[in-house]
DNA sequence: TCATCTTAGACAAACGTTTGTCCACTGTCT
DNA sequence: AGACAGTGGACAAACGTTTGTCTAAGATGA
């Protein structure tokens, strides 16, 4: 009989091991042995019995804060990102999410706005609440972590930083050949916001194959973008100038869909038809991506993908499995309404 | 000297107030009165600077999980939110993100796909890692929560939850009317998914403000979202049965800015402009709704400043301040490219 | 019958903090 | 010289777990 004791489940108070303990007349300890199933204990079914009957009254949840006091992980983990709001990160996190959830771990999200010294002291403020480790979404690491660490798209020298890219190679290769073979010898090309983890590492790929098909790069076609923003504001202004000082161009390679978004704006204002007179190809494939008018064309990064081989790369870091140092994953061209063949007037 | 001591900075061992205080050959109680500068302790400034130069030495950073243990805050809260990924929430988000790095706390953020289990659980589970309170975003909470919690954008009548909600009615009239002084009356309305907490409450609003107004509303023009997704997708379906069934119809009221970007590529594609053949207003002013081609008119809920909001509310209830039942945020109309006055030959 | 082995638990230490209490000095005042 | 106050700090309990060790009672064996 339970109503023999003196304790009735006071609102108030905590349900902790020892509440049980007490309600049941038992020690903490055999409460812990029964509900974490602990090997080597002789405890009868009958006790067990009441301790899970009256666990699942109380619906006790045991604290993992108290639990990691033991050294016992807390099954939490602390993803690292540039900014907030729409974009790109949103979907890589909506990756990690759904693997964490799915493993009963928990997150902290953070945002550092490209400043190293919250770059730096994050870590620690996350170990401080219990984290095991760390996601890097798009972020200069620079200084090793106390913590296990798996950075996606970003960029790092740190020996034990599991590192998740995209193939910047192919990625750069499936996006000129595109154009080229459309016939485009007059392409604009984008290059990302300086402090942008893959600005550096597309551009190069890029430049390496347009060298590659022999195509020349001119000087006056390069738009560089600087607006710390995740708006297609980003490009609007650089393409705007182009228009202005009448460049010559028939195609624009774009840094992401948002600026192709930006980029299709601002040909339209000036009365240029995508794709007729320019063809736009964006980068990244977001959701709304096929529902532009003209639907992107883009190169596709998994995004999500992405997330999920991180969030799972660091599982296994956390379990002390053995890593490479490098985990790629590929891109894919996909091809809708706002890139096409190069009409001959446009020659 | 400091050197005197045994204990070399291992690399292994955790910074502790235990390990400081062996440095420094002092007790663990010297240093945390050192460290939180508790009043009423007479400790001379010589040992207050001996203190404060060994942490910041060995960059010591208190752990939140044992003080948490003694009863103190953990400055940690969770996010309730039913998707993660693009859009909408992604928004409020961000306006919760930067108040709570300003306040130094930190958030885990939780998914639950409006499933009412997990929507139920969530809470213990997170106040078994610490969690100090919750802010619920569209989310249908049922069963009062342990913790203190802030409802963003959802419904409950819960009388411990505050809510922070959009003025629906102001939001209604804004836009049946921008519509109707256009000369607009055959309007498709479209309601949102039934899992939308706002859905309901937006749909009543604007039934009322149309009787107001003595507008008619046509069963036949009433299109209802079913798809469980953030992509244009969801509403292109409704309007392209429309238009296949010959309704006739001069503007659509969208439930928001991404099924009206499906509402502008469904009428697109059976060759009908936006707005010269029909007028289209969303909802919410997404970042991408000005970009979009032709760009969106639409109402701006003002998403970040709903996110700061509730958080900014929850901060306060977590300081044991009395609080509104109801905080209430207004609307705005925005008017851009995708609506315009009805044309005669329309009529 | 007595030694031995199980069984079913209790007990206590530890994790890293906070905080109330206590104590040994050192000065100061009569 | 004795009483007393102030100073500088140590000590210990507590928070909610986990886990190694210990023990009392009952069962078993020779």
């Amino acid at each position: 009989m339970t109503k023999t004791f003196p304790n009735p489940p006071r609102k108030s108070r905590h349900i902790s091991l020892k509440f049980l303990a007490e309600h049941l007349g038992l020690s903490p300890s055999t409460i812990s042995y029964v509900l974490n199933d602990t090997p080597g204990r002789s405890i009868p079914e009958a006790t067990r019995d009441r301790v899970r009957k009256a666990a699942a009254e109380f619906n006790y949840k045991p604290s993992m804060i108290a639990r990691t006091l033991q050294g016992k992980p807390m099954q939490t983990i602390g993803i690292l990102l540039p900014e907030l709001g729409e974009g790109y990160h949103s979907q890589v996190i909506s990756g990690i999410g759904d693997l964490l959830m799915e493993r009963g771990y928990f997150y902290f999200t953070v945002h550092h706005r490209h400043k190293p010294e919250l770059i730096n002291d994050y870590p620690r403020l996350l170990q401080a609440r219990g984290v095991d480790g760390i996601l890097a979404i798009d972020t200069h690491l620079e200084h090793s972590s106390p913590l296990p660490t798996v950075l996606i798209a970003g960029e790092t020298n740190l020996r034990e930083v599991t590192n998740v890219v995209l193939d910047h190679e192919q990625a750069a290769r499936l996006s000129v050949e595109h154009l080229y073979n459309l016939g485009h010898r007059k392409i604009v090309f984008m290059k990302g916001q300086s402090f942008s983890t893959d600005t550096q590492l597309r551009w190069e790929a890029t430049m390496h194959v347009a060298r590659e098909l022999g195509l020349a790069v001119d000087e006056r076609l390069i738009v560089e973008l600087a607006i710390d923003s995740t708006s297609p504001e980003i490009s609007y202004p650089g393409i705007h100038a182009l228009i202005e000082r009448r460049a010559q161009f028939t195609a624009v390679i774009c840094f992401n869909d948002v600026s192709a978004m930006g980029t299709i704006r601002a040909l339209h204002d000036a009365s240029f038809h995508v794709p007729n007179d320019v063809s736009v190809l964006g980068f990244d494939d977001i959701q709304s991506a096929s529902y532009q008018v003209p639907s992107l064309s883009t190169i596709r990064q998994p995004l999500k993908l992405m997330g999920s081989t991180g969030a799972e790369a660091l599982m296994r870091k956390l379990a002390d499995e053995e890593l490479p140092a490098l985990i790629r994953v590929q891109p894919e061209l996909i091809v809708r309404e706002s890139t096409a063949r190069l009409r001959r007037s446009h020659q």
